[in-house]
RNA sequence: UGGGUUAUGGUGUAAAGGUAGCACUACAGUUUUUGGUACUGUCUGUCUAGGUUCGAAUCCUAGUAACCCUACCA
């Protein structure tokens, strides 16, 4: 059988809980913030979170943290469920911490009767002021020695409406001298007169995250609640306010976040893009996003192998972008139709074909696939082949079409190259070659091996198709770590639209859930621009090209 | 002389005192009607300096580096 595969840091920690007794089953959340769209970060995260319930037999619920209504949406929302689903996970639950709003705010009375929160009058620069910095401890002000009383009537006219954005917050009194700055008495919740997207007009206070997420992991009796690193020294307040509220026991766990070479992963930047029209939307399949990877093509299987090829660990990484389009490729050239479409065209003419004549050649739809079968593919005497897959002068090792020489036509004949025609700027405008009728493919009786096979496409039979080829939207290879903006290092060179390349007639039929195999150019699928006048492909990821390597070595 | 976290090939990630392994990348080859796929092989690594031990990536001591923490964001 497979060898067992080694245990990451957070399977560790649950094995050993759940072999301790200390847990039954085990309960994880996602709890994406409705603010942007999901990206291949996220992706990480919702593998893990779901993933570990999975193996081990507990639930994921998703929770969506809204608890700043200025920034959140429905539209996000809605977009981050069809990700997760997409991505092929059910959540147990689909929770909001604003159904909490309640619990939580009788969680924080809670607080202020035990004379461990109280409310605050200062702006938010005397906060700022008076808590210090990391090495010099904060001070508490005059507003901390009010009584329960006091404070309780204060936070209920907050709630009441009673008093403008901004004049008042209700504090944790922790420590003011605390190393861990989360510590020097944490705002836990602050007035914001704004509209929220599911409780409309009910609330004008709000809490911050601190003292929302971790209050809802307890009402949910999360058992894990995994988070990424830099929510480390968060981790002692997580703690502190269960302990006090006297709540079920939820435990936070943190790994370190995904980054990949040549992309950004922050939902800011990102908005930015999108905002600015660097790219034309949250799917634009330039973008780092779920919803862009869906629609460059790439499938959730090799999103999943991808987020589980690259591991759970705590320190911090930068993944090689050529990981991601290993995983796509693997699931591609298992699933993925082949076609053939010839996107810089030359015609050929093969001389002693007969005009008129046409055969239905027979080309499998997928080598890797026994039970594929085959499609019909149309051959005649006048065929578009790649201008790049003739040489004039052939270079060393090239074994294309050049003055001569011969090569197969996929799924058809050998032929050979016997003119070269050019117009007067002596550009290349036609090939002239010969066939050899006995080397039909299935048929060969030729006895005659050539090194190379090129794909066409009969002129008559074309099909014109829109083809739209990806490159890495930055030019830096840690983005983050750049001098400078950003922006500064986005690729001008990320799309390149061809406008009208030649397909076999197949590929007329294409729709949205289809993948393609362009032959010997790389792997594509139909782009939702697409209308039934106008064929529009994705380029989702190259083929891996050894003459391209050859070529660059010399 | 603030606190916290992390250091293993080019990139990730394993090894819980006992052969430093796996994947990607790179390179070389075999097969091939895709210069694809598949298959085979090769290169490259324990942050530094001491110490404990028969034996250290792992334990101890002292350094070094990177990242995080001073939002009424999450």
């Amino acid at each position: 059988m497979s060898e067992e595969k080694s245990l990451n840091f957070i399977e560790e920690i649950i094995e050993n809980d759940l072999a301790e007794g200390k847990y039954d089953k085990i309960v994880t959340r996602f709890p994406p913030e409705p603010n942007g769209y999901l990206h291949v970060g996220h992706a990480k995260s919702i593998c893990l979170n779901f993933g570990l319930a999975k193996k081990y037999g507990g639930k994921t619920n998703l929770r969506f943290d809204d608890t700043n209504p200025s920034t959140e949406e429905t539209e996000y929302v809605d977009s981050i469920k069809e990700d997760v689903k997409w991505l092929g996970f059910e959540w147990a639950n689909e929770l909001y911490a604003s159904d909490y709003f309640e619990a939580l705010y009788q969680f924080a009375t809670a607080l202020i009767k035990k004379g461990l929160a109280y409310v605050d009058d200062s702006t938010s620069d005397e906060i700022a002021e008076q808590k210090g910095t990391p090495s010099a401890a904060g001070k508490r002000n005059q507003y901390a020695d009010r009584t329960a009383e006091e404070n309780q009537i204060l936070f209920e006219e907050m709630r009441a409406g009673r008093y403008p954005d901004g004049s008042k917050v209700l504090r944790a009194k922790i420590d003011m001298a605390s190393s861990n700055m989360l510590l020097r008495d944490p705002i836990i919740y602050r007035i914001k007169h704004a509209h929220h997207h599911r409780t409309g007009d009910d609330w004008c206070i709000y809490p911050m995250y601190d003292f929302a997420h971790g209050q809802s992991d307890s009402i949910e009796n999360i058992t894990h609640s995994i988070c990424t690193l830099e929510f480390i020294p968060h981790r002692p307040l997580y703690d502190w306010l269960i302990e006090k509220l006297e709540i079920f026991p939820s435990h936070q766990y943190e790994f370190a976040r995904l980054n990949i070479t040549y992309c950004i992963m922050s939902k800011r930047k990102l908005l930015q893009l999108v905002t600015e029209n660097f790219v034309s939307g949250w799917d634009d399949p330039r973008m780092p996003t779920i919803s862009g990877m869906r629609r460059r093509g790439f499938t959730p299987e090799s999103i999943r192998e991808f987020c589980d090829k690259i591991g759970v660990a705590k320190r911090e990484n930068l993944i090689d972008f050529g990981l991601l389009e290993f995983c796509v490729r693997e699931h591609l050239n298992r699933i993925s139709f082949r076609r053939m479409v010839v996107f810089d065209p030359v015609k050929l003419v093969i001389t002693n074909y007969e005009e008129g004549r046409v055969e239905m050649m027979q080309s499998e739809n997928n080598p890797e696939d026994e039970n594929g079968g085959n499609r019909e593919v149309p051959f005649s005497r006048e065929l578009y082949i790649e201008r790049e897959d003739f040489m004039e002068t052939p270079a060393k090792k090239y074994f294309r079409l050049a003055p001569g020489q011969m090569v197969r036509l996929k799924s058809a004949y050998i032929i050979k190259c016997d003119d070269v025609i050019k117009d007067s700027a002596g550009e290349i405008v036609e090939l002239r070659c010969s066939y050899l009728p006995e080397s039909k493919s299935g048929g060969d009786s030729s006895g005659l091996k050539v090194k190379g096979t090129l794909h066409w496409v009969s002129v008559a039979h074309a099909v014109a198709a829109e083809i739209r080829l990806y490159d890495r939207l930055f030019t830096a290879e840690n983005v983050d770590a750049a001098e400078g903006d950003f922006k500064d290092y986005i690729n001008p060179y990320s799309l390149q639209v061809i406008q009208t390349a030649f397909a076999e007639p197949a590929l007329s039929g294409s729709n949205l859930i289809d993948r393609y195999q362009f032959i010997r150019k790389g792997y594509f699928c139909l782009d939702k621009d697409s209308t039934a006048e106008k064929l529009i492909f994705n380029r989702s990821v190259t083929l891996k090209d050894a003459w391209a390597k050859e070529v660059k070595k010399s």
